[in-house]
DNA sequence: ATGACGACGTCTCGTCGA
């Protein structure tokens, strides 16, 4: 299962190149943000015709998010984070795709910083933050996809020297991302490569995609019961370097999260389980001691196993 | 300190992004 995040920077400008990506890569999931577009602009018809179905939150000019799935339609279970009443901006939505849930987010920029942009992006990360506590502690599986951004570390930019005073690499910036992870979420691009530099996104001023001077801002966060199905992850550079591209390019994760076939084992395990007291039955504390080793073994060599959830 | 580039709307420049 393919899941990626793109922050495609204006889709009906972006849309030959958001269908050829889709056509090409095939995620079964895809995050869209920076739709730039109002609700009526969305382009429903054309992804439906490229074999996805479409939640959407957007707003004229500015912000916008979107979650595509292959041959379905995501369920929304949210949009807008708790306690954002009062805030315009379409910045987070999320849905339930095959049993999991998907947050699709576009935290906010911040710059010029010091002042209220910058307030606002914090204000929004604690919003975030609070919320995210609850979907991990749920131990539903979730994946919080999109651009969040914030450079975590220096080793995610290429040279952090012209950049210093930019809201993404602000330590209060920083720290709200730090404190983020620190609820459990596997960050899967740097898990995937722990010691390489990638980036999502070059910009277009001073040949910063021809010298691939880049910044790591899109990231994809694994709960506890998502993280051991992460088997690869990557970033589709070919997209940026395209004409007429957008500043990102498309980021993703490949899951081995077959829920269904989790379940069939679980059902199995379970009645093999059941022939083997039956068997025993002369011997019951013996045979449960057994049964427990067992267990425990098993757990202790498989935790993805045992921390998978049924879909909801 | 500014601007480089690109998208969008108010529409040929101003505002915003990162």
């Amino acid at each position: 299962m393919k899941l990626a995040t793109f922050n495609i920077n204006g889709i009906r400008s972006r849309l030959p190149s958001l269908i050829n990506w889709l056509d090409k890569e095939q995620p079964d999931i895809a995050c869209l943000q920076e739709l730039k577009a109002p609700d009526s602009a969305f382009p429903e018809a054309e992804l439906q015709d490229a074999g996805y179905g479409a939640i959407w939150h957007g707003q004229t000019s500015w912000n916008g998010v979107a979650i595509l799935a292959k041959g379905t339609k995501p369920t929304e279970t949210r949009r807008g984070l708790p306690g954002g009443d009062a805030d315009t901006h379409s910045r987070y939505i999320e849905a339930a795709v095959n049993g999991l849930l998907v947050g699709c987010l576009y935290l906010p920029n911040g710059n010029p910083q010091p002042g209220p942009k910058f307030d606002y992006k914090l204000e929004w990360f604690e919003r975030l933050i609070a919320y995210a506590q609850t979907l991990f502690d749920s131990g539903h599986p979730v994946v919080l996809a999109g651009d969040y951004n914030v450079v975590p570390t220096d080793f995610d930019i290429y040279n952090p020297r012209s950049w210093l005073k930019d809201a993404l690499l602000q330590t209060e910036s920083r720290e709200c991302y730090a404190r983020l992870l620190e609820q459990g979420w596997t960050d899967a691009l740097r898990k995937r490569f722990p010691e390489d530099k990638v980036f999502t996104f070059w910009d277009y001023f001073r040949r910063h995609w021809e010298t691939n001077s880049g910044l790591r801002i899109d990231h994809l966060l694994l709960s506890a019961s998502v993280a051991p199905a992460l088997r690869d992850a990557g970033v589709d550079k070919w997209v940026r370097g395209e004409a007429h591209a957008s500043d990102h390019a498309p980021t993703w994760i490949e899951l081995k999260l077959d829920t269904r076939k989790a379940n069939d084992e679980a059902v199995k395990n379970a009645a093999k389980s059941a022939a083997t007291r039956s068997t025993r039955s002369p011997q019951p504390a013996k045979a449960a001691k057994t049964a427990k080793a067992a267990k425990t073994a098993k757990t202790a060599k498989s935790p993805a196993t045992k921390s998978r959830k049924t879909p909801s």
